[in-house]
DNA sequence: AAACCATATTGATATACATCAATAATGAGA
DNA sequence: TCTCATTATTGATGTATATCAATATGGTTT
């Protein structure tokens, strides 16, 4: 690998000066990957550490009736199932890219032994693990509490994207079906918080959305 | 601080040397609880690494509504609540004694300073994080797609405690009344999965309630 | 434009669970 | 043992959301 500003943009590696991002990128590879294409399969034995560089990537897992369970959304610039690689057991959930995207792989036995001795980066680990349990966290809270009017009210205020994406997918992540996320989006515009710009929505009440999910 | 053995329990610290275990105990003390005392709310600002060392402690959200939503229920021998002083952020939750119990703090400036550079420690660290990943990752997975008869089944094969449990607490756990746990182990009475052994019940076929959820 | 596909919407119905209210069982204290 | 308070059970009803089936809409390809 010879991009070190790719390296330099990833949150855990802001701090490294020039010649450990050399040795970073000696130990690193890149992958390119297209929409739908698989990054690993739960129960997979993990050997890199994982780094998303492009597009998005979803994590699920698929329970008994082969429904899949959306845990995670990730955006370009994370860590992506750090801790299985850490732990070293296998990944506990399955992730697929949900447009074309790419990711670098590290060497985990190598980075192991030439960064994990950093404190700075060690500590940047703990960071980016942290947030992540404090997202999952949010995310259960969020998932038991809220009905589906205020789950959908939610993620429309907080992700900008969401109004762009099929309902389709979007019911997925809400976890509903895509029939109740379409009446949602009905009874929000007859309410004036939303209307449809032509094939998609768009939000004009945002005060009044978030009044039903605080 | 001076009961080394206690320390060496908790296991993030279970390779440190007789020297290290002396250095750690001389920036820890230890606190008790009494049953439903609180070890800290929501938004707290951490100043300590926790670790419990007796008694069950839960960690709830609070819903608009003031329900207590349970995120995690801690048993002794683990670090509580790690992210949030690591990363110098308040608190995401709250956290009460469920039972009489007590804490070890550890002064964690000086702790990051003389420990976190210990590439052991920092890897233990991970861990247990990484455990918490996983933890917080099935926790989705389960309450999002089992009903509730199946998340009965799932955990009272997985908790051995469970049973003994007030009704009102382990219904809180799994989020559903009380008035649907009664009868979901009326049905597994009937269906001959439990007996009720003087006021607690008793599982009779594992067997047939590990079908309910896998 | 026409034809076609995927996606969205709508309606009718089913169902799991919550809620509310009443009663029963249990356990602790006098 | 009796009493009282707590907890558990049971029944009746309400409600949110899933499911199933039909139709509509929009975007693409020819």
């Amino acid at each position: 690998m010879q991009d070190l500003k790719e390296l330099s943009n990833i949150k855990c590696f802001g701090n490294l000066s020039k010649n450990e991002l050399k040795l970073l990128a000696s130990i690193a590879r890149k992958r390119n990957f297209s929409k739908g294409e698989v990054l690993f399969y739960e129960k997979d034995e993990p050997r890199y550490l994982t780094l998303l560089t492009s597009g998005t990537l979803k994590v699920y897992k698929t329970d008994p009736k082969n429904n899949e369970i959306i845990l995670h959304r990730f955006l370009p610039g994370t860590l992506v199932a750090e801790m299985a690689v850490l732990e070293g057991i296998p990944y506990p959930a399955s992730a697929c890219f949900e447009s074309d995207g790419s990711v670098i792989e590290i060497d985990f036995i190598r980075f192991k032994k030439e960064f994990l001795t950093n404190p700075d980066i060690a500590l940047n680990f703990f960071k980016s693990l942290s947030r992540k349990i404090k997202y999952l966290e949010d995310v259960i809270a969020l998932n038991i509490v809220l009905d589906s009017t205020a789950r959908v009210a939610k993620y429309i205020c907080e992700n900008d994207d969401a109004l762009g994406m099929k309902h389709n997918q979007l019911s997925q992540y809400l976890h509903m079906t895509p029939e109740t996320l379409s009446r949602i989006f009905k009874k929000f515009t007859k309410l004036g918080f939303l209307v449809k710009e032509g094939s998609n929505y768009k939000i004009i009440d945002k005060e009044s959305l978030t009044i039903l999910f605080e």
